[in-house]
Parts: C-alpha cells; sequence; structure tokens
DNA sequence: TTTTTAAATGTGCACGCACACATCTAATTT
DNA sequence: AAATTAGATGTGTGCGTGCACATTTAAAAA
C-alpha cells in the first residue's frame, strides 16, 4: 500500500526531467513532443502509478453538458414515473457540476412517435442520450443516427444488441421469468394449472415479455415430474371480452397460480383476483408501485419481482455524466439483481431510498 | 429549474455587497462578522440556493484522514471476510483523496479482545471509526472514550442504542425474522413443526440472534390458525453433544421448515439436512457465504436473506469519509434492503457487483 | 488629540489539472 | 552568416474553495 500523497504531474515532470507541459502532452498524446523526452516520461510512467486526480481535472474544465433521457410519458404510466423520478434525482445530484438532464416523452403505444421523437432530440444535439428502446426497428435506426452524430448513448431496460452503446442497464429478463417460476412452484405439491399472463395494450411487439414467459417455462420443463400445466394470455385490458376472459380464467378449480408479465397488468390481475375472492390462488407480477403494494399487502399478491425502474434510470444517468466529464469508461453491462419482494421485505424497501 | 452556472461564493459576496472572506466567515460560522455582515448575507443566502462546489472544496483541503475499522477478525470468519472486502473497496475509491483505512480486527468470541483492541484504537488516535459493537457493555465503555476524544463513529451490523454516533447502518432484525417466516410459511398446508436454530459458539449475548427469532415468532402469532408448531433451539457446534442434536431434530417427522440465524450455521444445518437426505424440509438462512452458495444452488437452502455485509461496510466508510471530506451529515440510520435469495436469483446478485 | 487595541473586513495563495501562450532550439532557406 | 520557420519545450493562468494573513475601521485608552 502506497499512503501518503499521490503522484501528480509535476513529481513525473521533476522525476522525468522534464516540464509539466510536456509530461501533459504525453498524458494527452496530443503529439509535439520529442522521441526522446517521450521515452524519458514514458519510463517514468512505467515504473510509478499516476492516477489523475478527477477531482482537480474537473475544477478547471467547466463546460455544460447536456444529457437527453428518451422514455416513455411518465405522466401516463406509473412504471416509468418510477423511471422519470430516478432521472429527477440524476439531475440534482448532477446539476451542480454543470450536467443538464432533459427528459424527452414518447408515446409508449405508438412507434411514430418515437421515431419523430429521436429525430428531434438529434437534431437538439445533446452530448449524451440515455433511451429505453421499445420498439425495435425504430430504435436500431435510431442508433444509427447517434452513431452518425458521435452521440454516446446508453440503453436500459430493454436491450437491442444492434449498434454500439456505450452499455446497457437492466435485467436478464429469461431469468427473471424463471425466478417467478421457483416462486410459483415453491411448496405446490397437487398438480396445478399456471397461468402467464401478459396484460398490455399491444403485446405483440415486446420481447420483453415474451423473454419473461421463456425462462418461466424453461424452469417447469426442467423439473423432472412436470405435474403442472401451464397456460399463456395475451390480453388487452381495453378490449370489450376482456372481463369474460379474466372471469373464466379464474374459474377454473385447477387454477392455483398467476404469473403476470408486466408492472401495470399486475395490479389490473390483482384486482380480479380480490373480486372473485380466490385469494388461494398464489400472484406474482413485477415492480412496487403505488397499486401493487396494496394488493401486496392485503395479501393478494404473493411476490413481486422488482425491476428498479428509478434506480435503472439514476444510474444511467450517471454512467454517462461519469463519461462525460470523468472519461469514465461506463459498464457494458450493468445487470440489477432480481429483487424479490413480499408483504414483510416490501417496507424494507421503501425505507432505504438508495438500494 | 435553473440551469447555467451555479452560483459561487463570489457572487455572493458581490450580492451581499461584502468580501469573500466575510461570506467565507458566515458559511462556516466561525464569527469575527458583524451584524449587520451577518444579516446582508444571509438575505442573500435565503433567497438564492447556495450548493458549495464540493469538488473544489476537496481539492484545496489536501488532508489526510485515517479510519479505523473495528470488526471481528475476517481470516477467522467468512461473514466478515465479506465486510473486509467492503472495507477495501472502499479504502480503494477514498485512497486518492486523502483517506486512510485501516481493519482493526478483534476476536469474535472474546470481549476481552474487543476490550483491549478498543483501547489500542484510541490511543492511535484515528480521525473516525467504524465499528460494529458485537459486545454490548464492552462497546458502551469503548462508545465513551470515543466522545471523551471526539472522534466521530458510526455502528453497523449491530445497533446499539447508548452513546452518540453519527449514524447505524444494518438491518431492521425483528422484521428479518418475519420475512423468514413468511417464507416458511408459504404453501405449507398441514400441521408441522418449524424450528429455529441459533447455531453459534457464543450465543447467550446475542441480542442479534434473539431479535430474528422474535419476528419469526410473532409472525406466526399473528395468523389465524396457527397449525404450526415452533421450536428454537440454541446450539453450539463444537459441543460434543452437537451431532446428536441435529439428528433428532431432523429424525422428527412432523418437521417442515428450519430457520437458522446465523450465515455459518445455515451451511452447518445444510450440511446435516443434505446428510439425511431430508431435501424436503424447508430450510432458510442468512448471507451468500461461499459454502451456503453450494447447498442452495442444490435445493438444500431455500431462501437466504441477504444482510450484505460488504456493502454495509462500504458504506460505512463511505458515510465516514464523507463527515471528514465534506461535512456531510451521515445518515442517522440506514436501514438495508432485506433481501430475499433464491437459486434462481442469486446470480443476478453475484454479477451485479454494487448492488 | 494621539495612540493603542480589538474587532471587522478584505486579499492572496495553494490545491492539481488543462489549456493557451511564450520561449527556446535547431534545421532550412535566403 | 543572417533570417526564417516549425517543432519542441517551458511558463502562466483559471477553475471555486478554505484558510492564513494583511488591512481597514471604530471604539477605548492615553
Amino acid at each position: 500500500m502506497d499512503f501518503g500523497k499521490s503522484i501528480r504531474i509535476k513529481d513525473i515532470a521533476k522525476l522525468a526531467g522534464v516540464s509539466v507541459g510536456t509530461v501533459d502532452r504525453v498524458l494527452h498524446n496530443r503529439g509535439r513532443v520529442s522521441d526522446s523526452a517521450l521515452q524519458k516520461v514514458t519510463a517514468v510512467m512505467n515504473q510509478i502509478e499516476y492516477k489523475p486526480n478527477l477531482i482537480a481535472r474537473t475544477l478547471g474544465s467547466n463546460k455544460n453538458y447536456r444529457i437527453a433521457a428518451l422514455i416513455p410519458d411518465p405522466t401516463l404510466d406509473p412504471y416509468w414515473a418510477q423511471t422519470n423520478l430516478g432521472i429527477i434525482q440524476a439531475q440534482k445530484e448532477w446539476s451542480q457540476y454543470g450536467i443538464i438532464v432533459e427528459t424527452i416523452p414518447f408515446d409508449l403505444y405508438n412507434k411514430e412517435s418515437f421515431h419523430r421523437i429521436a429525430r428531434e432530440v438529434i437534431d437538439d444535439g445533446p452530448d449524451a442520450i440515455l433511451v429505453a428502446p421499445i420498439f425495435y426497428y425504430e430504435s436500431v435506426s435510431a442508433f444509427e443516427l447517434f452513431q452518425l452524430r458521435e452521440i454516446p448513448y446508453i440503453l436500459f431496460n430493454t436491450n437491442i444488441l444492434e449498434g454500439k452503446p456505450l452499455g446497457f442497464i437492466g435485467q436478464n429478463l429469461t431469468q427473471s421469468g424463471r425466478v417467478g417460476a421457483q416462486l410459483m412452484n415453491l411448496g405446490q405439491h397437487e398438480p396445478a394449472t399456471f397461468a402467464i399472463l401478459h396484460i398490455d395494450e399491444d403485446v405483440h411487439d415486446s420481447i420483453h415479455l415474451l423473454e419473461k414467459e421463456k425462462g418461466f417455462r424453461e424452469y417447469f420443463k426442467e423439473q423432472q415430474k412436470s405435474k403442472f400445466e401451464i397456460v399463456d394470455l395475451s390480453l388487452n385490458p381495453h378490449q370489450i371480452t376482456f372481463d369474460d376472459q379474466m372471469r373464466s380464467l379464474l374459474e377454473r378449480v385447477d387454477l392455483k397460480g398467476i404469473f403476470v408479465s408486466t408492472s401495470k397488468g399486475t395490479a389490473v390481475a390483482a384486482s380480479f383476483v380480490e373480486t372473485y375472492g380466490k385469494s388461494d390462488i398464489r400472484l406474482i407480477g413485477y415492480d412496487i408501485l403505488q397499486e401493487n403494494l396494496k394488493y401486496l399487502k392485503s395479501g393478494t399478491i404473493d411476490f413481486l419481482i422488482n425491476q428498479n425502474p428509478k434506480r435503472q434510470a439514476q444510474l444511467g444517468i450517471s454512467h454517462l455524466a461519469n463519461h462525460l466529464m470523468f472519461k469514465r469508461p461506463a459498464p457494458q453491462m450493468d445487470l440489477f439483481p432480481l429483487e424479490i419482494i413480499t408483504q414483510q421485505n416490501v417496507d424494507s424497501y421503501l425505507e432505504s431510498g438508495i438500494h
């Protein structure tokens, strides 16, 4: 351990027998350095471990950076409202260092809207972008433009392998489905049916949801004695038939569990389960939203898997800010833990803001 | 939102019509300021929101601070080894800002050792202390000395209400027991016996473990139809009778679940359960230790409640460093979420280092 | 009134880095 | 040999803060 003062540029200069200017040029390789000087400096650099003082570095260059956050309209969806909270919090944290974050909302159910908004963002020319790429093709085309303009960007929530983002922040969705399955399986001794519910206005596009289903099914397939039947339903709550479909599902006597793949859908399913008094059905869904909280406390929802949208967004902004200010590389993949929330531990999550 | 440059001390000085020196004195209230000047400055301060530039602040004061971490010997216990990892990581993070962290280990099973080591630490005179106060009385007396020497300190892992620490970092242990109970209860339809196991060389002192037990019992008491019997055993694995006691416990046909209150004990219990082929017994314990991991993956352990010793320690050091360097107040109580770990989500926790 | 004294206020510097600019060196041209 | 030039190297300044020190002010003592 090397305690004491850390090495400064000045120290390197002295050791190498050159001026700080020369060391600076070598460090940032801006040329204009003779071979002999370059050798002397690199020789010193190899011997000692120079760690630039990031604090001092930032002080001087008092630049203002603008980050655009491209997310579904937070006023129309509680999940994305959480996301937006994270962005606002990050914005507060970084504002004093000249980082300006602006949320640019698009319509969650309208590809065209995403396409249009993405162009606007690009024309606005921010220094970096945080984007939730809900729509596959529209996102890929947007990425191309980002790269053309050399605007660094980070993906979160949904991963898309095309393009060259700085990184991705989110969860392993297949594994997420497996966690749901395991929780469903626990202590179920009799043959039963489990339902996978996709409740969404526009399901067909959501690779998102299908990955969760895949994991869920995988888990049960791996169990030797698979005494369970698994059915899946994609329902649109705005269709007239929705209520009937839900009712007929809940009337099945063999139904012992429901796994809902969206956070919003979880509350919807819970309300039906409660209405029909089917409290013995194990209900597993997503996220600590206000609506879900109610049903979790009443015992209707047994487990929530927390996707932590707030922290995802907050971390996304942080990574970008670090990239812009300190040239610190963002982690290429930041997979969040698959947090299991129950009636008994939910408060501990709500109280501890940061974690 | 106020974009653009943030306000500097210089700006306040100009607005108040005084010099930066006067503003500085007001901000840090070191006196030597006339009433009129003080009023002018505070008037400005109330109107605008001044956020000192922490970056610049750190640059100037290039002090070296020493933090002592007073914890059980990490080489003798995997749980405390995790703690130590957190300390080492924090030490790395902060080293370049002149924070030096030193781990001072004491013997987990020897009060006298704690007493002695605590005196040594005090005589050494660190700038702050992070302490895991395992032993009640010895800790209280140590706190008095800390306060006498005006050394700020933070508690973690175990809370002790005496003394005036900057804060406490840990978990709500009663609630932790309740989480264990809920997980035990889930899907158990037939009458059964659940055992609470305290496996430790030196149980009698551990308020720690008893709180968990309290929460566990509480939960079942609240359930209306309590068809379960709950027994508790305090066992010392170094006693000759230990094996027999474990065997006779596991031979009970009505035993359907075991809740182990220590991280080390969890692995011990798991080995017995596996040896006697009682894989249908639900086993719930603590912490993602290497040993436990094995049994979690094999399915012997059903749930682990994660106390996150690594992050607790890391955060403790961070709080102290922030206190020393930036005069940022540490949160008085930082309660960690009660993370539920299963076979299916454990990897997601291991992979995401930070969270 | 002049001198002393303490309180009040202002000024200047260091912190480590980045960047602009000034100076120096040596090779090339006139 | 003198002048030009481009490449190499060194110097200086600002960033915002905290703190030491210098200076001013006004009240008290001579």
